[in-house]
DNA sequence: GATAGATGATACGGATGTGAAACGATTGGC
DNA sequence: GCCAATCGTTTCACATCCGTATCATCTATC
């Protein structure tokens, strides 16, 4: 069932998720890193560099940057495929799972208080 | 009434409007000026520089330069307080409106879409 | 086996954000 | 009138991100 949201609502939610991760100083991720993360943990494997920059419409430095980061951070690993040796493939971490489980429950529950 | 949403539609309508904005290539705000954004034109007047620090726990300048950059877009603009002129008082403008009437509408449209 | 193509990583210059500290302007208490 | 307190801004050194161009590695074609 699609989910109904009126315009308030909508900037309503977007306010009360971003000051909590403002607020909470954690983890801070670009917006294009957050959606690449959240791109290599919804939608099917195998994710790649080269994938990943079209999909979202950026370079490949942009992603193999994004990627140093997330993963210095311990939010996704990479390693080289074994039957081509030139892809990388990117996978999922504990600590992400983790973070996004939490990321979500935090829109969840801030989607349940808003007003009318 | 609040908002039922379920912790997978939540990543994915954050998925969703990121990756629209990201590839919309457009205005590319920080986490921290969205929320100030947001913060202005939802939440009532007046609206100071050591108010908005107070309430997403960060210091002055970072206020200071996130409405730089955003005054820059003219997204928001800034005046004296003629009652005491230590104080600066934020405002929205016509552009700003626009962006996050655009962006409501991103969002609201991105959750009608989502799967159950 | 030589070579052209594909893939991800890196170097570079420029732009922007950050925290800490110091600053100038303004106000209010005495 | 004087001086401490308040408010927003600026400065500094540092870190991060971007796009372009280039690089090293690997694959596939001839």
């Amino acid at each position: 069932m699609s989910v109904r949201l009126r315009p308030i609502q909508a900037l309503r939610l977007w306010q009360e998720v971003g000051l909590n991760m403002v607020r909470r100083h954690a983890v801070d991720l670009t917006q294009r890193q957050m959606v690449i993360l959240l791109t290599i943990y919804l939608e099917p494997p195998p994710h790649t560099v080269r994938g990943l920059a079209a999909k979202l419409g950026v370079t490949k430095p942009v992603i193999t940057r994004a990627l140093d980061a997330m993963g210095e951070m311990d939010l996704v690993s990479r390693r080289r495929d074994p039957t081509d040796r030139r892809n990388v493939i990117i996978q999922r971490t504990v600590r992400g799972s983790l973070f996004l489980d939490e990321f979500s429950d935090l829109v969840v529950e801030a989607a349940g208080t808003l007003a009318p």
